[in-house]
DNA sequence: TGGGTTTTGATGGGATAGCATGGTTAATAA
DNA sequence: TTATTAACCATGCTATCCCATCAAAACCCA
């Protein structure tokens, strides 16, 4: 497969482990290595995860500011430095970091949610609110899909 | 590994030594030796630190200033002239030399981050200020980040 | 189409190796 | 020597690996 699509519930174990579902796998397996890379979802209480590719479009963003600038470090700070990069284990699961965890509110369970080149890590309750409120809005911005926007890619 | 990525705190023991971290290690000894140049962050009172490929870049940068100008033989100095090369022994640490602890007012504890390219080492309490700071920037520049919207879901 | 079989994926627990860290000894310089 | 720095062990913790179990989906063959 080449998106991540669908979504799953999983549980967490005492040890903070979670199964990647296999199909997000196989997309992973499809950019390189098997490594991921998760961080803070800007503005949201999630976790933001992807491959090569994710991690690649935010060096390129950085890479585009001066070095040196105080811009890029303190984005640099942000996205790489809270930036984990967890191995899958041969059993297809990551261990989730505490301090990830405790962003998205993370205890015994964690819904993974694709959202085409990333997907997203969120606990369960707030997830269902995100969406509830997620199906209001996409009656709203049903237009949009009609026309092309630049950027899509 | 390719970039430096995660955060990691580490205790500095009465002789000055501190862990460089794994993953850390290995994105140096990808760049070839064990070496790790580590001067003053300009600017912000840490330092940064980064491998053979750091200081290369430091090197193109300051010649691409006007020879004998005077940014550039003030940068040369507070770059080059405040460098240290710290060796890593055999159980992956480093001594921090006291003018660069004390730049960065080091004392028992130190925060190491990941920022791509190189790596930043910071008091822990300043280091909290500063990742205050940043939390806040990317919250204004999230525009930045193309579709990376909040509401993404 | 249905029932049985096989394969794949998720989950739990125990063994193991790697890492951070403290301390001790050896080497070097003043 | 005496002070300082570098190499060498030693330990406890945690993450990583491996194996076992279980559920579910895919498969196959009447």
């Amino acid at each position: 497969m080449e998106r991540f699509v669908s979504s799953f519930r999983n549980k967490v174990d005492g040890k903070g482990r979670v199964s990647v579902p296999a199909v997000f796998r196989s997309v992973l397996a499809r950019q390189g290595h098997s490594v991921l890379y998760a961080y803070p979802s800007p503005g949201a209480p999630a976790l933001d995860c992807g491959g090569e590719r994710l991690i690649g479009e935010v060096s390129a963003l950085l890479e585009g500011l001066p070095p040196y600038s105080d811009e890029r470090d303190l984005l640099s700070v942000e996205l790489f430095g809270r930036c984990e990069e967890l191995k899958v284990d041969g059993d297809g699961r990551i261990v989730l970091p505490d301090d990830l965890r405790t962003h998205a509110g993370i205890e015994s369970e964690a819904v993974m949610v694709g959202l085409g080149h990333k997907f997203q890590i969120w606990e369960p309750g707030r997830f269902e609110a995100r969406r509830a409120e997620s199906v209001k809005r996409v009656g709203e911005l049903r237009s949009l899909l009609g026309r092309e926007r630049p950027g899509d890619a």
